[in-house]
DNA sequence: CCAATATCAGGATTACTGATATGT
DNA sequence: CACATATCAGTAATCCTGATATTG
C-alpha cells in the first residue's frame, strides 16, 4: 500500500559498494544486517506513531503505559520504568509529565522508599492503552509481511544480538 | 562484555503478559518481533555512537558521509541525501551544517539545477569516514553474536518487512 | 503561475550533563 | 558521609509545520 521511496534495495546496493570500497573481507554482511535493523526501526516507528497520534500518544509513552498495565498493582517506581524501557532518568520524568498532563497516569509517593515516586495508571490510561493496542494489533505491528515462523525466527535472531550486547544474561550459560 | 541491564529477557516476558492480558489470539508474535527490532536498534545505535564520538561523528552524520564516499563524484544533491537516509529536508540541512563545520563536506551549487545544492566530501571527510569504518568493522557492527548464515537470514527477513512497508518495490513482482 | 529546492523560524520529543533537594 | 531517587536547567539532535527566496 505505501508508495515506495526508492526504486532499488538500498541495503543491497550499499553492501555491493561496501565490498568494492572496503574489500570483500570486510564484515559487509554485518553492515547489511545492522543497516536493515536501523531502517526497519525507522519504518515501524513512523507507522506506530501515525497510528497512535490520534490518541495523543507517542510510541515511547505507549510503551510506558503498557508497562504499567502489565504491573500487578498498576504502578511502578520511575526508576523501574527507565530501566525497563532503556530511557534516561530525565526522559522518564518528561514522559511521565506528559502522560500525567493527559490524565493517563498520576504520581504518588513510594510508600516503601521515601526518595521515590510511583507512576500509577488511571482508568483513562487503561482505556487509551487498550484502544492503542487495538490499533497496533490491526496493523500487526507492521509485520503483516511475515508469517508466524518468520516472526519467531526474527525474534530469535535478534535475541542473540541482544544477549551479545548485554541486554540480559543468557540463562543457558553459567555466568 | 557489557553488563546486563536486566536479569530476564524483557521481550519474552512481555510476550507472556501480552497473551494473558490481550488474548492468545492477539498477534503477540508480531509484538515480540517488533519490540525486538526497537530494542536492538537502541542497543546498536548506542554502541555506534560511542565508537564514533571520538571522531566527532554521530551515526547519522557517518551515514551521510558514507553516502558521499560511495557516490561517483564524491558529491550529491541534498535532496538525494535526504531521500536515501529517510531524513527530513530540514534535518539534512542541519546534518550538512555540522559536517561542514567539521570540515568534512563543503556546499557547492548544483551546476545541473540552479535551485539545488551539492554536498561534496573533502579529503578530511574521506579520511574520517575511513577511520570510522575501521572502528565499526572492529566491532562487526555490533553483530559479533551472529555467524554469516544468521546475518544473511536476518537481512532477508528484514528485507521482507521493508518491502511490506514500502521501502522499495519487490523486483520479483510485476508492478 | 505552478512546482521543486533548500533554508529559516519556531515548536515538540527525546537524550544527555551537571546540579540539587531529599531520603536511605 | 556516601549513595540512590527524582527533578530541574541547559544543551544537543532530530522531526515536523509553515513561510520564503530562488529557480525550472
Amino acid at each position: 500500500m505505501p508508495r515506495p521511496r526508492l526504486s532499488f534495495d538500498p541495503v543491497a546496493r550499499a553492501e555491493e559498494l561496501w565490498c568494492q570500497h572496503w574489500g570483500a573481507d570486510s564484515p559487509h554482511d554485518a553492515m547489511a544486517a545492522a543497516t536493515s535493523v536501523m531502517r526497519v526501526q525507522q519504518l515501524l516507528l513512523a507507522r506506530f506513531d501515525a497510528v497512535l497520534k490520534p490518541l495523543g500518544l507517542t510510541f515511547a509513552r505507549y510503551e510506558a503505559l503498557v508497562l504499567l498495565v502489565f504491573s500487578s498493582a498498576g504502578e511502578l517506581p520511575l526508576s523501574k520504568v527507565g530501566e525497563r524501557l532503556m530511557v534516561h532518568p530525565t526522559s522518564v520524568t518528561n514522559i511521565v509529565d506528559r502522560l500525567e498532563a493527559s490524565g493517563f497516569v498520576e504520581r504518588v509517593p513510594n510508600p516503601r522508599d521515601g526518595r521515590g515516586t510511583l507512576a500509577r495508571i488511571t482508568p483513562s490510561g487503561r482505556d487509551v492503552a487498550a484502544r492503542a493496542t487495538e490499533r497496533l494489533h490491526a496493523i500487526e505491528f507492521g509485520l503483516e509481511a511475515l508469517d508466524a515462523r518468520q516472526r519467531a525466527d526474527l525474534t530469535g535472531l535478534l535475541r542473540l544480538v541482544r544477549i551479545g550486547a548485554g541486554d540480559f544474561p543468557d540463562s543457558r550459560t553459567s555466568e
